[in-house]
DNA sequence: GGCCGCAAGTTGTATATACAAGCATATACA
DNA sequence: TGTATATGCTTGTATATACAACTTGCGGCC
């Protein structure tokens, strides 16, 4: 009979399952478990972790169910080839994106500085109107190539130290993410014509028509982030794959 | 102890806690239950489909964490108030999302006809050179005015009375996911400029930008369909909202 | 050598049971 | 009247058990 002070330290009380799902992703993420690998068969991880298998089915199933893991009847289960992207989350990543297929990523810092928030601009942010808000703008190159306008609107009481940083060694996305946890995104995609300044800064000739991707993300109550890409439509695409049913989906540029 | 021949007829074997799930999706498709409002206990569920209570409670809780249902501790189960979305599989069935948003939805059959696949086609679909395939062109419209342009590739062998059906009264979507069950799907999105043909068939004047949704749906190992999906850019977007470690996505237009 | 079938190991599903935790209502008590 | 308690319902978790379905490899057999 299991008594369940192994697996992890009872700070935050938790239930048995999730525990099991924390210990397989530490296992992946810190590549002791590396993709494509087999991990133990549940019988083992009963063994190990002093859990029923029922409870090691239910970590295994929805972690598989997230995409973080495949399973073979009969044979066994494994990491995942591509750990799952948050559908339009990792998209903004774009510098991994574009090292990823090969290219080499640069970026250029056209605008960082404070600002006061417009009645629109607060309003969408759920802020106080002519409140400071944090504006950037950057543009992404894959050899010396446009592919991406950034412009962003940060809530400073989210990422007070937003402007001091160093976006060209780390890029926004990334920074706000350590900073902050984001607990919602909300984003739409439509397809413009840019208007003469986002030409400009893309190198676009007309006619050039664009994907904007406009997305906001809230930090609990508050809106974090309010941010507008633009690609440029000859250069850059969105795609992604999913498998009905199964939960996981991938996002890929 | 339970026997199971209630649910629903055994066509396709099934695992019982997906026919929970189904039982409960199209009581919501439906209607008869209503967003918000509760559904069934579990035990309530237990004794009506004759099944265990852990059964019901997986059906329930994959439910939840697609994002179909909510629940409370203590208080019962709910119907989501927005049903979500697969992503961009359901984005297409552009009828009910018309009707949703108080629109009137019709539509235009332009072309539908058997033809031989050219090769680059073929290749799309890992069909032989020349193979017949289906091809459809309709336009959606929202009170006369065309908001969806749907060009589609249909292999026979999945769909082999296709060409029989009348799209005016069910959209082709509609017909092939209820001949075929879709096992995965892929999709890029772009931006361009539309050619001749395309801008005439929406009705558009230049310049005019176009969202483009490319599809293929996969049924086990052969490609079911491929198509091209061109929006308006003034007249349709594309939305979604998700929250990370939740599972549910949502993407609406 | 080649084929068949069996056994062991794996995941997948279904059940019965038990208790914990949260909520709402009814009831008892001061 | 107001407050505490009890009860009954709900969902949430954890376990033991059983069997099905599938894969692999081994060994026997022809």
């Amino acid at each position: 009979m299991p008594t369940h002070t192994d697996i992890v330290s009872d700070l935050h009380p938790q239930p048995l399952y999730q525990k099991v799902k924390n210990y397989i992703l530490e296992h992946i993420r810190d590549g002791r478990w590396l993709a494509c690998n087999r991990i133990p068969s549940e019988n083992e991880l009963v063994q190990k972790l002093d859990v029923s298998r029922m409870t090691v089915n239910r970590a295994l199933r929805e972690l598989t169910a997230q995409g973080y893991l495949t399973r073979i009847q009969g044979v066994g289960t494994f990491v995942a080839e591509e750990k799952p992207q948050c559908a339009f989350l990792e998209i903004i990543s774009i510098a991994e994106e574009i090292r990823r297929r090969g290219g080499v990523h640069t970026s250029y810092v056209h605008l960082l500085q404070a600002e006061k928030a417009t009645q629109e601009l607060a309003a969408l942010m759920h802020m106080p109107e002519s409140a400071s808000v944090f504006h950037a703008i950057l543009v992404h190159y894959d050899r010396q190539v446009p592919v991406q306008l950034a412009d962003r609107y940060v809530n400073p009481q989210i990422a007070p130290r937003f402007l001091e940083q160093d976006f060209t060694s780390i890029t926004p996305n990334e920074y706000l993410i350590n900073v902050a946890p984001i607990t919602q995104v909300d984003h739409v995609i439509e397809a413009t014509l840019p208007d003469r300044k986002t030409k400009n800064l893309l190198a676009l000739e007309d006619p050039a028509p664009c994907l904007v991707l406009h997305r906001t993300t809230w930090s609990g109550e508050h809106v974090a982030t309010n941010s507008r890409f633009v690609y440029p439509g000859s250069r850059y695409r969105l795609g992604g794959r999913f498998k009905p049913d199964s939960i996981s989906h991938r996002l890929v540029t």
